[in-house]
RNA sequence: GCGGAUGUGAUGGAAUUGGCAGACAUGCUGGUCUUAGAAACCAGUGCCUCGUGCUUGCAGGUUCAAGUCCUGUCAUCCGCACCA
C-alpha cells in the first residue's frame, strides 16, 4: 500500500467520530481507567508543539487499555477563564466569550486532527454557565465551611495588568504574564484556607504515586518544619513572641530581631528614642521590590530600637530588639530569637552590628561561621541541656518550656493562604453579597449560575475594581438573608478555581442536578493517571488536591486523594535547543508538520523525540525519519508471504512484550524503536504473513491509529484495530535456544560464546576455552578463579 | 546562597539497574536505479598512532567487572529566594 496520510487520516477519524469509538460507557460492570491530561488554555496562538506530546503519551495509554478491555475515561475540556483572552478582547473591542470561542474551536480542530481518542461526548469549558454554576457552588461550601474569608492585606499589584497576583504569579519582581513591574497595595481579598489543609496535603503525598519531583517540589512548597514558639519579656511588659526551630539554642540566643512590619513598632512608639529611624527604615524596606530586597541580601541592615530590650528567658540576660528586613512579617510571628553561633544570617548580622557570638553547640568554629550542624554537635554553656545531643535537647527543652509556661511546641509552614480574589472581568463572578446588617451571605443555591453581566468596557478600573464595579445595577441588590439593600462582590475568581475540579466534572458533565452524580463519581473517581506540566506542581495540583479534600470532608467524594498517579513531561525545545517563542523566531507550527508529514508521523516523533520526562530539542530531521518508517510500514502490505520466517516470528513477539512494558513504564521512545526493528527484522526477511502483519498494525494503533487502521482494514482485520483485543506475546516464543555470553580475562572482555540456554557454568567454561582467543590469553597461566553469572558473562581470573 | 536535574559518537538518544557501551533514528560515505536530481533499496559509519590500544564532562576511589556505586571537581539548565 502507498501511503498518504491526507487520504486516509479524515476517513478514520469521521469513522471513530461516527461509531463513538471512545466514548466512556456507563457499564459500570467493566473495570474503569480514568486517563486525564491537563486541559488547555486556548490562547488565541493556537496548538504549540508542546501540547500533543502529554496528550499523545495518555492517548497512547488509553488506547491500550481500551484494546485490553478497560472502560476508558479520556476527556478534554477548555480552561477558558484568564487575563490573555480578556486583554486580547479589550484590544480588539470583542467580547471575551466571542474570543474564547474562536480560540476554542480552532483547538478543537487541531487535536481532532491528530485522532486523539478524547471523549468528545464530555467536552467542558469552565466559561460555560452550566459549568461554574458549579464552581460558584464548591465556593459557596468552602465560604459555608468557613474556608473562606475576607482580609485586608499587602497584596502584590502588577502596574500594567491593574491586578493584584498570587505570589506565585510574581517571578522576581515582575508580572508572570506581563513582566511588569510588582509593587505592593494594601487591598481586601479574598483568601482562601489552604493552610488549614497543609498537613494533609505533606501527608497524604504518601499514599499516591506521583513521580519523586513533583512529591518534592509540593513538601517544600508547603514547607512544614516543626519548633517552638517562645514568649520573651520587654522592658515594656509585652511578652514578645518568637517562632524557632531550634529551641535547643535558646541559651545563645543574644539578640532579638523583628520584622520592619511588626505591630510593636507603634505600640512602642513614646518609648523608641529612635521611632523615626525605625520608620524611615521601614518605608525604605517597603519601597523595595522583592527583587530588590533579595539583591540587597548580601548585607545585612537593620536599626536597634532604642529604649526597650528583652530578657532572655533561660539565661535572665538583657538583650537588645533590632528591626531588620531578613525576618518577614508573614512567616512565623515576625519576630525572632538570633542565635548568631548557630545561624548564618544571625552571624551575618552579628557580625555587622558587633553582637556577641556565644557558642551553645561545640563541634564547630563559631567565630569563623556559623555552625549549623545538628547531627554531630554537643551542647555547651546551656545549662540543664548541657552535655546532649541536639536532638535530645529539642526534646528537653520544650519540655522544660511547657512546664515553666514560657513556650510551646509548634509547627510552622510557609505554604500561605490562596489569593482568591480578581480585580476582572473574565472570571466566574465571586456569589456573595455585602449587607450592612448580616455581613457577607451567600446568594442562594437556586439563584446559581450567578452569571457575569454585559459589559461596555471589559477594563479594570483606575483604582483597580473589576470592571463589575461601575455595573450599579448588577451591582445593587437585596439580601438574601434579610431583605434590605445591598451590594454584590464585584471581584471575580482566579483562573485556577475552574480548574481545581474540573476532573469531576468530566464524570458526569451533564448534570444539572449536582457538579456530578454520586454514582458516577463513585464509579471514576480517583484518576487513575494524571499527567501535566512541572510548573504546576505547586499551584493547580496543589489546588485541586485541596478543593478534592474539602469535598471528601463534605462527603460529596469518596477519595482523599483525587489522582492516583502524576507524571510530568519535559518540554519541547526549538531546534537550537532554546525555549521555544516567538522573539526567538524558533516555534514549529503543529499545522504545518500534521499537514506535510501526517498526524501519524507528528505523534510518532514527538513520542520517539527521547525520554518522555526530559526536555528534547525538535528535529525537523528525525521527523522524517519517523515518516520514513510509517512508509516502509505501509508498504508491508505488499510484502505479504505464506508464512512468516522463524526469526520474524521471534521478533514479533519479543516485540509485544517490549511494547507492552514499555508503555506502562512510559518509554514510548524504546516502545517504537523496538517496532523498527521489528520492521527491519521483516524487510530482512523479505516480508511476513498476514497474522504477523496485523498483529503488528495492532501494536503500532496506540502510537499511529490512521495508519494502523488503514494497514488492519487492508489485511482483513475485523472491525477497529482500535478496539481490536492488544496483542500477547507467546513466552515459549520469545525464549531463546541460545545465548551469547561475553566472555573476559582478567576482567577484560575476550569474545562471546555461544551456548544453549540451559547450558551449566561447566559447559560455560569448556566452550569459552575451546575457543581460540580466549585459550591464547590464558595460554600458560593458572586459572584460579572463575566468576560466573548464569547467562550473563563469564570471566577468569588467572596468573 | 539553597534545592533539583542533566552531562554518552557529527546529532537526538539507548543500555534488562554493576556484566559485550553506542540499540533505534538522523546525518554522512559508497553502491543500485535514473539523462540528472529527489525518492526508494543495499552496504558502511565512536576515535586513533590499527594495538593484547583508547572511549560515557574532569580527577580520584571501591570491585574480578563501573556510563551505572562512593568522594571531590567543573559545566549547563530549571525551581526557590533571608522561611528563623
Amino acid at each position: 500500500m502507498k501511503y498518504s496520510h491526507k487520504d486516509i487520516e479524515k476517513k478514520w477519524q469521521d469513522r471513530w467520530d461516527a461509531e463513538k469509538a471512545f466514548a466512556a460507557t456507563d457499564d459500570k460492570s467493566k473495570r474503569k481507567y480514568y486517563a486525564l491530561v491537563e486541559f488547555p488554555y486556548p490562547s488565541g496562538a493556537g496548538l504549540h508543539v508542546g501540547h500533543p506530546r502529554p496528550y499523545t503519551a495518555l492517548d497512547i495509554v488509553s488506547r491500550k487499555r481500551r484494546m485490553e478491555g478497560w472502560n476508558v475515561l479520556f476527556p478534554m475540556g477548555w480552561d477558558a477563564f484568564g487575563l490573555p483572552t480578556e486583554n486580547y478582547a479589550i484590544k480588539n473591542k470583542m467580547h471575551p466569550r466571542k474570543v474564547t470561542e474562536n480560540n476554542v474551536a480552532r483547538f478543537k480542530g487541531q487535536l481532532k486532527a491528530l485522532g486523539l481518542s478524547f471523549d468528545w461526548d464530555r467536552e467542558i469549558n469552565t466559561t460555560d454557565e452550566k459549568y461554574y454554576k458549579w464552581t460558584q457552588w464548591i465556593f459557596l461550601e468552602l465560604f459555608k465551611k468557613g474556608l473562606a474569608y475576607k482580609k485586608e492585606m499587602n497584596v502584590n499589584w502588577c502596574t500594567s495588568c491593574k491586578v493584584v497576583l498570587a505570589n506565585e504569579e510574581v517571578v522576581s519582581g515582575k508580572c508572570e504574564r506581563c513582566g511588569a513591574d510588582v509593587v505592593r497595595k494594601a487591598k481586601s481579598q479574598w483568601m482562601l484556607k489552604i493552610t488549614e489543609y497543609a498537613d494533609r496535603l505533606v501527608d497524604d503525598l504518601d499514599t499516591v504515586d506521583y513521580i519523586e519531583r513533583v512529591k518534592l517540589a509540593e513538601r517544600n512548597w508547603i514547607g512544614r518544619s516543626y519548633g517552638a514558639e517562645v514568649n520573651f519579656d520587654t522592658s515594656m511588659g509585652d511578652k514578645l513572641k518568637v517562632f524557632t526551630t531550634r529551641p535547643d539554642t535558646l541559651y545563645g540566643a543574644t539578640y532579638m530581631v523583628i520584622a520592619p512590619e511588626h505591630p510593636y513598632i507603634e505600640k512602642w512608639q513614646e518609648s523608641l528614642k529612635n521611632y523615626n529611624d525605625v520608620i524611615a527604615y521601614r518605608e525604605a524596606a517597603a519601597r523595595k521590590s522583592d527583587f530588590e530586597r533579595t539583591e540587597m541580601a548580601k548585607e545585612k541592615t537593620g536599626v536597634r530600637l532604642d529604649g526597650v530590650t528583652a530578657i532572655n528567658p533561660l539565661t535572665g540576660k538583657e538583650i537588645p530588639i533590632f528591626v531588620s528586613d531578613y525576618v518577614l512579617i508573614t512567616y512565623g510571628t515576625g519576630a525572632i530569637m538570633a542565635v548568631p553561633a548557630h545561624d548564618t544570617r544571625d552571624w551575618e548580622f552579628a557580625k555587622v552590628f558587633g553582637l556577641p557570638i556565644i557558642e551553645v553547640v561545640a563541634g564547630g568554629n563559631v567565630e569563623e561561621e556559623a555552625f549549623t550542624d545538628v547531627e554531630t554537635g554537643i551542647m555547651v554553656n546551656s545549662g540543664i541541656l548541657n552535655g546532649l545531643e541536639v536532638k535530645d535537647a529539642k526534646v528537653k527543652i520544650i519540655e522544660h518550656l511547657e512546664e515553666k509556661g514560657i513556650g510551646t511546641k509548634k509547627v510552622n509552614y510557609k505554604l500561605r493562604d490562596w489569593v482568591f480574589s480578581r480585580q476582572r472581568y473574565w472570571g466566574e463572578p465571586i456569589p456573595l453579597v455585602w449587607c450592612d446588617h448580616c455581613g457577607w451571605q451567600p446568594i442562594p443555591e437556586d439563584q446559581l449560575p450567578l452569571t457575569l453581566p454585559e459589559v461596555d468596557s471589559y477594563e479594570p478600573t483606575d483604582n483597580g475594581e473589576s470592571p463589575l464595579a461601575n455595573m450599579t445595577e448588577w451591582v445593587s441588590t437585596t439580601c438574601p438573608k434579610c431583605g434590605a439593600p445591598a451590594k454584590r462582590e464585584t471581584d471575580t475568581m482566579p483562573q485556577w478555581a475552574g480548574s481545581s475540579w474540573y476532573f469531576l466534572r468530566y464524570c458526569d458533565p451533564n448534570n444539572d442536578e449536582a457538579f456530578a452524580s454520586k454514582e458516577a463519581l463513585e464509579y471514576w473517581m480517583p484518576v487513575d493517571w494524571y499527567n501535566g506540566g512541572m510548573e504546576h506542581a505547586t499551584l493547580h495540583l496543589l489546588y485541586s488536591r485541596f478543593w478534592a479534600k474539602v469535598l471528601y470532608d463534605l462527603g460529596y467524594i469518596s477519595c482523599p486523594e483525587p489522582y492516583l498517579k502524576r507524571t510530568s513531561h519535559g518540554m519541547i525545545l526549538g531546534e537550537d535547543g532554546e525555549k521555544m517563542s516567538k522573539s526567538r523566531g524558533n516555534v514549529v507550527n503543529p499545522d504545518d508538520v500534521v499537514n506535510e508529514f501526517g498526524a501519524d508521523t507528528m505523534r510518532l516523533y514527538e513520542m520517539f523525540i527521547g525520554d518522555f520526562e526530559k526536555s528534547a530539542p525538535w528535529s525537523t530531521d528525525s521527523v522524517k525519519g519517523c515518516r520514513r518508517f510509517l512508509d516502509r510500514f505501509a508498504a508491508l502490505t505488499d510484502m505479504l508471504v505464506p508464512e512468516s520466517s522463524a526469526e520474524v516470528e521471534k521478533s514479533l513477539h519479543k516485540t509485544i512484550k517490549k511494547v507492552t512494558s514499555d508503555i506502562e513504564a512510559m518509554k514510548f521512545n524504546t516502545a517504537i524503536a523496538a517496532m523498527m526493528s521489528l520492521l527491519n527484522d521483516i524487510y530482512k526477511a523479505g516480508g511476513a504473513d498476514k497474522d504477523t502483519l496485523k498483529t503488528f498494525a495492532l501494536l503500532l494503533c496506540p502510537f499511529a491509529p490512521h495508519i494502523a487502521e488503514e494497514c488492519y482494514e487492508l489485511l482483513g482485520g475485523k472491525g477497529l484495530a482500535s478496539l481490536a483485543p492488544w496483542p500477547v506475546y507467546d513466552e515459549d516464543k520469545v525464549k531463546e535456544d541460545s545465548v551469547d555470553i561475553p566472555v573476559s580475562v582478567m576482567g577484560k572482555f575476550v569474545a562471546t560464546v555461544s551456548v544453549p540456554v540451559d547450558a551449566d557454568e561447566e559447559t560455560v567454561y569448556a566452550a569459552a576455552v575451546a575457543m581460540e582467543k580466549v585459550a591464547q590469553r590464558i595460554e600458560g597461566k593458572e586459572v584460579f578463579k572463575r566468576i560466573y553469572k548464569a547467562g550473563k558473562m563469564l570471566n577468569l581470573l588467572c596468573k
